[in-house]
DNA sequence: CGTAATATTGATCATGTTCAACGTCGGTGG
DNA sequence: CCACCGACGTTGAACATGATCAATATTACG
Protein backbone atom coordinates (compact mmCIF):
# COMPACT_ATOMS: atom_id res chain seq x y z
CA UNK A 1 0.00 0.00 0.00
CA UNK A 2 2.61 2.42 0.15
CA UNK A 3 3.49 3.60 -3.29
CA UNK A 4 0.10 4.71 -4.13
CA UNK A 5 0.30 6.72 -0.60
CA UNK A 6 3.68 8.58 -1.33
CA UNK A 7 2.71 8.80 -5.08
CA UNK A 8 -0.29 10.56 -3.37
CA UNK A 9 1.48 12.90 -1.95
CA UNK A 10 3.60 13.99 -4.98
CA UNK A 11 0.60 14.47 -6.69
CA UNK A 12 -1.39 17.04 -4.42
CA UNK A 13 -0.01 20.70 -5.67
CA UNK A 14 -0.99 19.08 -9.27
CA UNK A 15 -4.26 18.31 -7.83
CA UNK A 16 -4.38 21.17 -6.02
CA UNK A 17 -3.98 23.04 -8.95
CA UNK A 18 -5.23 21.88 -11.84
CA UNK A 19 -8.72 21.30 -9.12
CA UNK A 20 -8.54 24.85 -8.91
CA UNK A 21 -9.02 25.52 -12.55
CA UNK A 22 -11.58 22.80 -13.01
CA UNK A 23 -13.57 20.70 -10.67
CA UNK A 24 -11.66 17.02 -11.07
CA UNK A 25 -12.97 14.19 -11.69
CA UNK A 26 -12.62 11.00 -9.12
CA UNK A 27 -11.74 9.08 -12.50
CA UNK A 28 -9.94 11.88 -13.92
CA UNK A 29 -7.66 12.15 -10.64
CA UNK A 30 -7.24 8.88 -10.66
CA UNK A 31 -6.14 8.47 -14.25
CA UNK A 32 -3.49 11.10 -13.44
CA UNK A 33 -1.84 10.12 -10.34
CA UNK A 34 -1.56 6.46 -11.98
CA UNK A 35 0.32 8.89 -15.04
CA UNK A 36 2.25 10.48 -12.86
CA UNK A 37 3.61 7.45 -11.19
CA UNK A 38 4.91 5.71 -14.14
CA UNK A 39 7.17 8.44 -15.18
CA UNK A 40 8.42 9.82 -12.29
CA UNK A 41 12.17 11.64 -12.80
CA UNK A 42 14.16 14.21 -11.11
CA UNK A 43 16.42 16.74 -11.57
CA UNK A 44 19.37 18.66 -10.37
CA UNK A 45 19.68 22.42 -10.08
CA UNK A 46 20.98 23.77 -13.12
CA UNK A 47 20.21 20.65 -15.50
CA UNK A 48 17.87 21.90 -18.26
CA UNK A 49 14.68 19.42 -18.84
CA UNK A 50 14.53 20.92 -22.78
CA UNK A 51 16.64 22.72 -24.71
CA UNK A 52 15.70 25.35 -27.37
CA UNK A 53 15.38 23.53 -30.56
CA UNK A 54 14.54 20.38 -29.12
CA UNK A 55 12.06 18.24 -30.36
CA UNK A 56 8.82 18.17 -28.01
CA UNK A 57 7.44 14.74 -27.43
CA UNK A 58 6.82 14.33 -24.02
CA UNK A 59 4.67 16.65 -21.21
CA UNK A 60 6.36 17.28 -17.87
CA UNK A 61 4.46 17.88 -14.43
CA UNK A 62 6.28 19.54 -12.18
CA UNK A 63 6.12 17.72 -8.21
CA UNK A 64 8.54 19.66 -6.28
CA UNK A 65 11.14 22.48 -7.36
CA UNK A 66 11.56 25.35 -9.22
CA UNK A 67 12.59 25.56 -12.49
CA UNK A 68 12.29 28.50 -15.27
CA UNK A 69 11.52 28.76 -18.95
CA UNK A 70 14.29 30.90 -20.32
CA UNK A 71 15.94 32.27 -23.50
CA UNK A 72 19.47 33.00 -24.57
CA UNK A 73 20.80 35.30 -26.92
CA UNK A 74 23.68 34.69 -29.16
CA UNK A 75 26.47 36.45 -27.07
CA UNK A 76 24.65 34.74 -23.57
CA UNK A 77 22.58 37.82 -22.63
CA UNK A 78 19.71 35.39 -20.73
CA UNK A 79 16.16 36.07 -19.84
CA UNK A 80 13.80 34.18 -17.75
CA UNK A 81 10.56 34.40 -19.22
CA UNK A 82 8.62 33.02 -16.79
CA UNK A 83 8.75 30.99 -13.73
CA UNK A 84 7.53 26.92 -12.87
CA UNK A 85 6.44 25.85 -9.61
CA UNK A 86 5.42 22.64 -8.44
CA UNK A 87 1.92 21.73 -9.91
CA UNK A 88 2.71 23.26 -12.87
CA UNK A 89 3.28 21.33 -15.92
CA UNK A 90 5.45 22.17 -19.63
CA UNK A 91 5.10 21.55 -23.10
CA UNK A 92 1.29 20.89 -22.90
CA UNK A 93 1.66 21.89 -26.42
CA UNK A 94 3.53 18.62 -26.91
CA UNK A 95 1.21 17.80 -30.12
CA UNK A 96 1.04 21.40 -31.18
CA UNK A 97 4.21 22.70 -32.07
CA UNK A 98 7.32 20.39 -32.94
CA UNK A 99 10.53 22.08 -31.75
CA UNK A 100 10.44 23.98 -28.10
CA UNK A 101 11.00 27.15 -28.73
CA UNK A 102 13.00 27.99 -25.08
CA UNK A 103 14.85 26.45 -22.58
CA UNK A 104 13.97 24.67 -18.78
CA UNK A 105 16.10 24.76 -16.33
CA UNK A 106 16.02 23.48 -12.89
CA UNK A 107 16.75 25.91 -9.71
CA UNK A 108 16.62 24.10 -7.45
CA UNK A 109 16.35 19.92 -7.15
CA UNK A 110 13.57 18.94 -8.69
CA UNK A 111 10.91 15.95 -9.30
CA UNK A 112 8.74 15.58 -12.15
CA UNK A 113 6.39 13.13 -13.96
CA UNK A 114 7.31 12.84 -17.35
CA UNK A 115 4.71 11.53 -20.12
CA UNK A 116 5.18 10.57 -23.25
CA UNK A 117 2.86 11.99 -26.12
CA UNK A 118 0.57 8.66 -25.92
CA UNK A 119 -0.01 8.54 -22.50
CA UNK A 120 -0.59 12.12 -22.34
CA UNK A 121 -3.18 11.75 -25.37
CA UNK A 122 -4.79 9.34 -23.69
CA UNK A 123 -5.27 10.99 -20.90
CA UNK A 124 -6.66 13.82 -22.47
CA UNK A 125 -8.76 11.89 -24.10
CA UNK A 126 -9.79 9.46 -21.30
CA UNK A 127 -11.44 12.17 -18.85
CA UNK A 128 -13.20 15.88 -19.88
CA UNK A 129 -12.48 17.66 -16.65
CA UNK A 130 -8.66 16.98 -16.65
CA UNK A 131 -8.42 18.17 -20.47
CA UNK A 132 -10.38 21.58 -19.93
CA UNK A 133 -7.92 21.95 -16.75
CA UNK A 134 -4.83 21.34 -18.61
CA UNK A 135 -5.95 23.54 -21.57
CA UNK A 136 -6.87 26.25 -19.19
CA UNK A 137 -3.45 26.06 -16.87
CA UNK A 138 -1.89 26.22 -20.00
CA UNK A 139 -4.07 29.61 -20.70
CA UNK A 140 -3.14 31.65 -17.53
CA UNK A 141 0.83 30.66 -18.40
CA UNK A 142 0.22 32.67 -21.40
CA UNK A 143 -2.04 35.20 -19.36
CA UNK A 144 0.93 35.29 -17.27
CA UNK A 145 3.03 36.17 -19.91
CA UNK A 146 1.65 39.32 -20.96
CA UNK A 147 1.60 40.72 -17.33
CA UNK A 148 5.47 39.30 -17.52
CA UNK A 149 5.84 41.49 -20.73
CA UNK A 150 3.58 44.53 -19.62
CA UNK A 151 5.73 44.31 -15.94
CA UNK A 152 9.41 44.66 -17.54
CA UNK A 153 8.12 47.20 -20.18
CA UNK A 154 6.24 49.49 -17.92
CA UNK A 155 7.19 49.29 -14.29
CA UNK A 156 10.76 50.61 -12.62
CA UNK A 157 12.74 48.46 -10.91
CA UNK A 158 11.05 48.37 -7.40
CA UNK A 159 7.58 47.80 -8.94
CA UNK A 160 9.24 45.25 -10.69
CA UNK A 161 10.72 43.15 -8.21
CA UNK A 162 7.79 43.35 -5.90
CA UNK A 163 5.27 42.55 -8.54
CA UNK A 164 6.96 39.43 -9.01
CA UNK A 165 7.19 38.51 -5.74
CA UNK A 166 3.65 39.25 -5.42
CA UNK A 167 3.01 36.76 -8.10
CA UNK A 168 5.22 34.01 -6.82
CA UNK A 169 3.47 34.65 -3.82
CA UNK A 170 0.11 34.33 -5.23
CA UNK A 171 1.23 31.23 -7.12
CA UNK A 172 2.64 29.25 -4.27
CA UNK A 173 -0.26 30.23 -2.14
CA UNK A 174 -3.45 27.91 -3.96
CA UNK A 175 -0.32 24.59 -4.11
CA UNK A 176 -0.11 24.85 -0.22
CA UNK A 177 3.57 26.19 -0.56
CA UNK A 178 2.87 29.47 1.70
CA UNK A 179 3.53 28.89 5.45
CA UNK A 180 1.75 31.61 6.92
CA UNK A 181 3.50 34.83 5.26
CA UNK A 182 6.52 32.80 4.71
CA UNK A 183 7.62 30.65 2.26
CA UNK A 184 10.81 28.90 0.42
CA UNK A 185 12.69 31.11 -1.70
CA UNK A 186 15.42 29.22 -3.35
CA UNK A 187 16.65 31.30 -6.00
CA UNK A 188 19.37 32.94 -6.47
CA UNK A 189 19.39 37.08 -6.59
CA UNK A 190 20.97 36.17 -10.50
CA UNK A 191 17.54 34.49 -11.16
CA UNK A 192 15.74 37.78 -10.37
CA UNK A 193 17.97 39.75 -12.41
CA UNK A 194 17.16 37.61 -15.48
CA UNK A 195 13.45 37.81 -14.92
CA UNK A 196 13.41 41.25 -14.56
CA UNK A 197 15.47 42.49 -17.08
CA UNK A 198 17.89 43.59 -14.62
CA UNK A 199 21.11 43.56 -13.51
CA UNK A 200 21.75 41.86 -10.18
CA UNK A 201 23.97 44.74 -8.50
CA UNK A 202 20.28 46.47 -9.17
CA UNK A 203 18.10 43.68 -8.12
CA UNK A 204 20.62 43.48 -4.87
CA UNK A 205 19.58 47.60 -4.27
CA UNK A 206 15.87 47.17 -5.41
CA UNK A 207 15.70 43.94 -2.70
CA UNK A 208 17.57 46.16 0.02
CA UNK A 209 15.05 49.02 -0.02
CA UNK A 210 11.69 46.67 -0.29
CA UNK A 211 13.86 45.23 2.94
CA UNK A 212 14.51 49.05 4.14
CA UNK A 213 10.48 49.73 3.69
CA UNK A 214 9.69 46.93 6.00
CA UNK A 215 7.87 45.22 2.81
CA UNK A 216 9.70 41.72 3.23
CA UNK A 217 12.47 40.00 5.18
CA UNK A 218 14.26 37.62 2.50
CA UNK A 219 17.39 35.74 4.09
CA UNK A 220 18.59 32.09 4.33
CA UNK A 221 16.10 31.46 1.22
CA UNK A 222 13.11 32.17 3.23
CA UNK A 223 11.06 35.04 2.04
CA UNK A 224 8.72 36.75 4.74
CA UNK A 225 6.23 39.07 3.52
CA UNK A 226 5.28 41.40 6.21
CA UNK A 227 2.97 43.95 4.27
CA UNK A 228 1.33 42.29 1.62
CA UNK A 229 -1.16 45.00 1.30
CA UNK A 230 1.60 47.50 0.67
CA UNK A 231 3.82 45.04 -1.10
CA UNK A 232 0.92 44.72 -3.69
CA UNK A 233 0.48 48.66 -3.45
CA UNK A 234 3.78 49.10 -4.21
CA UNK A 235 4.27 46.56 -7.51
CA UNK A 236 0.88 48.15 -8.70
CA UNK A 237 -0.74 44.19 -8.69
CA UNK A 238 -3.84 42.86 -9.10
CA UNK A 239 -4.27 39.01 -9.11
CA UNK A 240 -6.97 38.97 -11.82
CA UNK A 241 -4.43 37.77 -14.62
CA UNK A 242 -3.69 34.92 -12.52
CA UNK A 243 -7.82 33.94 -13.00
CA UNK A 244 -7.51 31.69 -9.75
CA UNK A 245 -11.36 32.18 -9.38
CA UNK A 246 -13.34 29.19 -11.06
CA UNK A 247 -14.99 30.45 -14.29
CA UNK A 248 -18.94 30.98 -13.43
CA UNK B 1 -23.39 34.19 -56.53
CA UNK B 2 -21.02 37.64 -55.20
CA UNK B 3 -21.32 37.31 -51.14
CA UNK B 4 -19.40 33.89 -51.47
CA UNK B 5 -16.98 35.55 -54.08
CA UNK B 6 -16.42 38.90 -51.52
CA UNK B 7 -16.11 36.70 -48.23
CA UNK B 8 -14.15 33.77 -49.82
CA UNK B 9 -11.77 37.13 -50.47
CA UNK B 10 -12.17 38.26 -46.83
CA UNK B 11 -11.09 35.13 -45.46
CA UNK B 12 -8.18 34.52 -47.34
CA UNK B 13 -5.63 35.82 -44.97
CA UNK B 14 -7.58 33.32 -42.10
CA UNK B 15 -7.00 30.22 -44.07
CA UNK B 16 -3.36 31.06 -45.56
CA UNK B 17 -2.37 31.37 -41.78
CA UNK B 18 -4.11 28.31 -40.74
CA UNK B 19 -2.80 26.40 -43.85
CA UNK B 20 0.31 27.61 -42.89
CA UNK B 21 -0.18 25.31 -39.12
CA UNK B 22 -2.59 22.43 -40.41
CA UNK B 23 -3.02 21.49 -43.86
CA UNK B 24 -6.85 22.62 -43.65
CA UNK B 25 -9.48 19.84 -44.83
CA UNK B 26 -11.86 21.47 -47.78
CA UNK B 27 -14.34 20.86 -44.84
CA UNK B 28 -12.98 22.49 -42.60
CA UNK B 29 -12.16 25.43 -44.78
CA UNK B 30 -16.04 25.70 -45.98
CA UNK B 31 -17.23 25.66 -42.90
CA UNK B 32 -14.73 28.46 -41.42
CA UNK B 33 -16.19 30.28 -43.95
CA UNK B 34 -19.74 29.93 -43.84
CA UNK B 35 -18.91 31.14 -40.15
CA UNK B 36 -16.89 33.84 -40.61
CA UNK B 37 -19.73 35.24 -43.36
CA UNK B 38 -21.98 34.88 -40.79
CA UNK B 39 -20.08 36.93 -37.79
CA UNK B 40 -19.40 40.01 -40.13
CA UNK B 41 -18.08 43.41 -38.23
CA UNK B 42 -16.27 46.40 -38.58
CA UNK B 43 -14.12 48.42 -35.83
CA UNK B 44 -12.46 51.78 -36.18
CA UNK B 45 -9.62 52.49 -35.39
CA UNK B 46 -9.20 53.46 -31.55
CA UNK B 47 -11.82 51.50 -31.01
CA UNK B 48 -11.72 48.12 -28.36
CA UNK B 49 -12.90 44.91 -29.48
CA UNK B 50 -12.61 43.71 -25.82
CA UNK B 51 -11.94 45.67 -22.46
CA UNK B 52 -9.65 44.21 -19.35
CA UNK B 53 -12.25 42.99 -17.49
CA UNK B 54 -14.82 41.59 -19.81
CA UNK B 55 -16.43 38.55 -19.85
CA UNK B 56 -15.32 36.54 -23.21
CA UNK B 57 -18.27 35.01 -24.81
CA UNK B 58 -16.86 34.94 -28.44
CA UNK B 59 -14.16 34.78 -30.62
CA UNK B 60 -13.14 36.91 -33.25
CA UNK B 61 -10.85 36.56 -35.97
CA UNK B 62 -9.11 39.54 -38.04
CA UNK B 63 -9.69 39.57 -41.78
CA UNK B 64 -8.32 42.43 -42.09
CA UNK B 65 -6.26 45.79 -40.16
CA UNK B 66 -4.25 45.72 -37.48
CA UNK B 67 -5.24 45.44 -33.58
CA UNK B 68 -2.95 45.49 -30.34
CA UNK B 69 -3.32 43.58 -27.27
CA UNK B 70 -2.47 46.21 -24.17
CA UNK B 71 -2.86 46.04 -20.64
CA UNK B 72 -2.68 50.08 -18.38
CA UNK B 73 -1.58 50.19 -15.35
CA UNK B 74 -2.96 51.96 -12.54
CA UNK B 75 -1.38 55.38 -13.65
CA UNK B 76 -1.98 55.36 -17.23
CA UNK B 77 1.04 53.36 -18.46
CA UNK B 78 0.14 51.40 -20.88
CA UNK B 79 2.20 48.45 -22.62
CA UNK B 80 1.41 46.84 -26.18
CA UNK B 81 1.95 43.23 -25.27
CA UNK B 82 1.11 42.14 -29.00
CA UNK B 83 -0.06 42.98 -32.37
CA UNK B 84 -3.13 41.35 -33.98
CA UNK B 85 -2.72 40.99 -37.60
CA UNK B 86 -4.97 39.73 -40.22
CA UNK B 87 -5.43 35.88 -40.31
CA UNK B 88 -5.38 35.97 -36.40
CA UNK B 89 -7.65 35.24 -34.18
CA UNK B 90 -8.74 36.61 -30.72
CA UNK B 91 -9.57 34.91 -27.26
CA UNK B 92 -9.82 31.45 -28.66
CA UNK B 93 -9.22 30.94 -25.17
CA UNK B 94 -13.00 31.35 -24.83
CA UNK B 95 -14.45 28.31 -22.91
CA UNK B 96 -11.07 28.12 -20.70
CA UNK B 97 -10.71 31.97 -19.36
CA UNK B 98 -14.09 33.34 -18.54
CA UNK B 99 -12.68 37.01 -18.27
CA UNK B 100 -10.75 39.27 -20.19
CA UNK B 101 -6.95 40.08 -18.47
CA UNK B 102 -6.02 42.69 -21.24
CA UNK B 103 -7.75 44.37 -23.56
CA UNK B 104 -7.68 44.64 -27.70
CA UNK B 105 -7.84 47.48 -29.54
CA UNK B 106 -8.26 48.32 -32.96
CA UNK B 107 -4.59 50.37 -34.50
CA UNK B 108 -6.73 50.93 -37.97
CA UNK B 109 -10.23 50.51 -39.35
CA UNK B 110 -10.63 46.29 -39.05
CA UNK B 111 -12.88 43.48 -40.40
CA UNK B 112 -13.43 40.54 -38.28
CA UNK B 113 -15.71 37.71 -37.69
CA UNK B 114 -17.05 38.03 -34.28
CA UNK B 115 -18.07 33.35 -33.47
CA UNK B 116 -20.18 33.48 -30.57
CA UNK B 117 -18.92 30.39 -28.45
CA UNK B 118 -21.01 27.72 -29.39
CA UNK B 119 -20.99 28.34 -33.06
CA UNK B 120 -17.16 28.30 -32.07
CA UNK B 121 -17.08 25.07 -29.99
CA UNK B 122 -19.56 23.95 -32.92
CA UNK B 123 -16.74 24.41 -35.32
CA UNK B 124 -14.41 23.26 -33.53
CA UNK B 125 -15.73 19.93 -32.92
CA UNK B 126 -16.95 19.07 -36.47
CA UNK B 127 -13.46 19.43 -38.20
CA UNK B 128 -10.23 18.37 -36.77
CA UNK B 129 -7.44 19.94 -38.44
CA UNK B 130 -9.48 23.22 -38.16
CA UNK B 131 -9.26 22.65 -34.04
CA UNK B 132 -5.70 21.68 -34.36
CA UNK B 133 -4.77 24.58 -36.38
CA UNK B 134 -6.79 27.21 -33.96
CA UNK B 135 -5.04 25.90 -31.26
CA UNK B 136 -1.93 25.65 -32.89
CA UNK B 137 -1.62 29.39 -33.49
CA UNK B 138 -2.84 30.13 -29.58
CA UNK B 139 0.65 28.10 -29.05
CA UNK B 140 2.40 30.05 -31.61
CA UNK B 141 1.13 33.34 -29.72
CA UNK B 142 2.48 31.83 -26.53
CA UNK B 143 5.51 31.77 -27.99
CA UNK B 144 5.73 35.57 -29.23
CA UNK B 145 4.60 36.55 -26.38
CA UNK B 146 7.97 35.07 -24.66
CA UNK B 147 9.81 36.49 -27.32
CA UNK B 148 8.61 39.68 -26.70
CA UNK B 149 9.48 39.48 -23.01
CA UNK B 150 13.16 38.54 -23.73
CA UNK B 151 13.07 41.67 -26.53
CA UNK B 152 11.99 43.83 -23.57
CA UNK B 153 14.17 42.65 -20.94
CA UNK B 154 17.55 42.22 -22.73
CA UNK B 155 17.57 43.69 -25.79
CA UNK B 156 18.37 47.30 -26.22
CA UNK B 157 16.59 49.82 -27.92
CA UNK B 158 18.15 49.63 -31.62
CA UNK B 159 18.15 45.52 -31.30
CA UNK B 160 14.42 45.94 -30.13
CA UNK B 161 12.97 48.02 -32.51
CA UNK B 162 14.93 46.45 -35.05
CA UNK B 163 13.26 43.10 -33.88
CA UNK B 164 9.95 43.74 -33.68
CA UNK B 165 10.00 44.91 -37.43
CA UNK B 166 12.04 41.75 -38.25
CA UNK B 167 8.74 40.12 -36.63
CA UNK B 168 6.20 41.79 -38.39
CA UNK B 169 7.97 40.90 -41.29
CA UNK B 170 7.94 37.73 -40.78
CA UNK B 171 4.16 37.49 -39.60
CA UNK B 172 3.08 39.29 -43.00
CA UNK B 173 4.54 37.49 -44.91
CA UNK B 174 2.63 34.31 -44.80
CA UNK B 175 -0.52 36.12 -45.29
CA UNK B 176 0.49 37.32 -48.42
CA UNK B 177 0.65 41.06 -46.83
CA UNK B 178 4.38 41.97 -47.70
CA UNK B 179 4.97 43.25 -51.51
CA UNK B 180 8.44 42.79 -52.14
CA UNK B 181 10.41 44.20 -49.69
CA UNK B 182 7.64 46.95 -48.66
CA UNK B 183 4.11 46.43 -46.36
CA UNK B 184 1.61 48.83 -44.87
CA UNK B 185 2.59 49.99 -41.57
CA UNK B 186 -0.10 51.78 -39.94
CA UNK B 187 0.60 52.32 -36.53
CA UNK B 188 2.00 55.49 -35.10
CA UNK B 189 5.26 55.57 -32.97
CA UNK B 190 3.30 56.19 -30.21
CA UNK B 191 2.23 52.22 -30.50
CA UNK B 192 5.81 50.72 -31.40
CA UNK B 193 6.80 52.71 -28.05
CA UNK B 194 3.91 51.33 -25.79
CA UNK B 195 5.31 47.87 -27.77
CA UNK B 196 8.63 48.22 -27.20
CA UNK B 197 8.73 49.28 -23.54
CA UNK B 198 10.46 52.92 -24.63
CA UNK B 199 9.20 56.68 -24.82
CA UNK B 200 7.83 57.70 -28.08
CA UNK B 201 11.26 60.34 -28.23
CA UNK B 202 13.53 57.30 -27.99
CA UNK B 203 11.63 55.30 -30.69
CA UNK B 204 11.87 58.19 -32.91
CA UNK B 205 15.48 58.41 -32.57
CA UNK B 206 15.71 54.74 -33.28
CA UNK B 207 14.33 54.65 -35.99
CA UNK B 208 15.97 57.29 -37.38
CA UNK B 209 19.14 55.50 -36.90
CA UNK B 210 17.56 52.23 -38.57
CA UNK B 211 16.91 55.18 -41.62
CA UNK B 212 20.87 56.16 -41.38
CA UNK B 213 22.14 52.47 -41.33
CA UNK B 214 20.33 52.01 -44.74
CA UNK B 215 18.51 49.23 -42.81
CA UNK B 216 14.76 50.68 -43.55
CA UNK B 217 12.78 53.08 -45.11
CA UNK B 218 9.85 54.12 -43.06
CA UNK B 219 7.62 56.82 -44.39
CA UNK B 220 4.19 57.52 -45.46
CA UNK B 221 2.61 53.90 -43.48
CA UNK B 222 4.72 52.19 -45.62
CA UNK B 223 8.03 50.15 -44.24
CA UNK B 224 10.48 48.89 -47.09
CA UNK B 225 13.04 46.81 -45.23
CA UNK B 226 16.13 47.72 -47.76
CA UNK B 227 18.85 44.75 -46.51
CA UNK B 228 16.71 42.25 -44.46
CA UNK B 229 19.35 39.79 -43.56
CA UNK B 230 21.34 43.09 -41.68
CA UNK B 231 18.45 44.00 -39.68
CA UNK B 232 18.39 40.44 -38.67
CA UNK B 233 21.52 40.75 -37.62
CA UNK B 234 20.81 44.13 -35.73
CA UNK B 235 18.30 42.78 -33.64
CA UNK B 236 19.58 39.29 -33.37
CA UNK B 237 16.33 37.99 -34.30
CA UNK B 238 16.10 34.34 -35.53
CA UNK B 239 12.20 33.29 -37.01
CA UNK B 240 12.52 30.02 -34.91
CA UNK B 241 10.06 31.14 -32.17
CA UNK B 242 7.54 31.71 -34.88
CA UNK B 243 7.24 27.97 -35.82
CA UNK B 244 6.52 28.69 -39.41
CA UNK B 245 7.82 25.04 -40.83
CA UNK B 246 4.58 22.92 -40.30
CA UNK B 247 5.39 19.99 -37.81
CA UNK B 248 7.26 16.90 -39.46
C1' DC C 1 -7.17 77.49 -44.29
C1' DG C 2 -7.12 76.09 -39.65
C1' DT C 3 -6.68 72.73 -36.25
C1' DA C 4 -5.31 68.56 -34.11
C1' DA C 5 -2.42 64.72 -34.27
C1' DT C 6 1.99 63.09 -35.15
C1' DA C 7 6.93 63.53 -35.89
C1' DT C 8 11.30 65.67 -34.87
C1' DT C 9 14.88 68.15 -32.32
C1' DG C 10 17.77 69.77 -28.38
C1' DA C 11 18.87 69.96 -23.60
C1' DT C 12 18.66 68.16 -19.15
C1' DC C 13 17.86 64.57 -16.02
C1' DA C 14 17.49 59.92 -13.84
C1' DT C 15 17.28 55.24 -13.64
C1' DG C 16 19.82 51.52 -13.98
C1' DT C 17 24.51 49.42 -15.86
C1' DT C 18 29.11 48.36 -15.48
C1' DC C 19 33.31 47.62 -13.23
C1' DA C 20 35.93 46.44 -9.49
C1' DA C 21 36.56 45.38 -4.96
C1' DC C 22 35.31 43.33 -0.74
C1' DG C 23 32.42 40.46 2.47
C1' DT C 24 30.10 36.26 3.82
C1' DC C 25 28.98 31.66 3.97
C1' DG C 26 29.38 26.73 3.31
C1' DG C 27 31.91 23.05 1.91
C1' DT C 28 36.25 20.43 1.31
C1' DG C 29 40.60 18.63 1.81
C1' DG C 30 45.15 18.86 4.06
C1' DC D 1 40.56 22.00 12.95
C1' DC D 2 41.46 25.32 9.90
C1' DA D 3 42.88 27.24 5.46
C1' DC D 4 41.33 27.54 1.11
C1' DC D 5 38.06 27.95 -2.49
C1' DG D 6 34.06 29.03 -5.02
C1' DA D 7 29.50 30.82 -5.10
C1' DC D 8 26.79 34.31 -3.78
C1' DG D 9 25.87 38.80 -1.83
C1' DT D 10 27.04 43.68 -1.00
C1' DT D 11 29.18 48.20 -1.71
C1' DG D 12 30.97 52.42 -4.11
C1' DA D 13 32.08 55.13 -8.12
C1' DA D 14 31.86 56.20 -12.87
C1' DC D 15 29.24 55.75 -16.81
C1' DA D 16 25.46 55.28 -20.32
C1' DT D 17 21.19 54.38 -22.01
C1' DG D 18 17.08 56.02 -22.35
C1' DA D 19 13.38 59.28 -20.05
C1' DT D 20 11.51 63.68 -19.61
C1' DC D 21 10.51 68.32 -20.85
C1' DA D 22 9.71 71.78 -24.03
C1' DA D 23 9.73 73.70 -28.33
C1' DT D 24 9.23 73.35 -33.20
C1' DA D 25 8.15 70.98 -37.80
C1' DT D 26 5.13 68.33 -40.50
C1' DT D 27 1.19 65.97 -41.85
C1' DA D 28 -3.62 64.74 -42.04
C1' DC D 29 -7.93 66.22 -42.43
C1' DG D 30 -12.29 68.70 -41.86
Amino acid sequence: MHPPVLEGNLAQPVIRRLNAMRQLSERGIALLQQAIQDGLHRARPGEDLATEGDPVDSVRIILSGWLCRYKTLADGRRQIVNFVLPGDSCDACVYLLSVMDHSIGALTPVTYADIKRPAFEQLLASDRSLEEALWCETMVNSAIQREWTVNIGRRVALERVAHLLCELYERLLPVGMIDGDSCLFPIMQMDLADATGLSVVHVNRTLQELRGAGLIVLRDRILTINDLKQLKDTALFSADYLHTKRRG
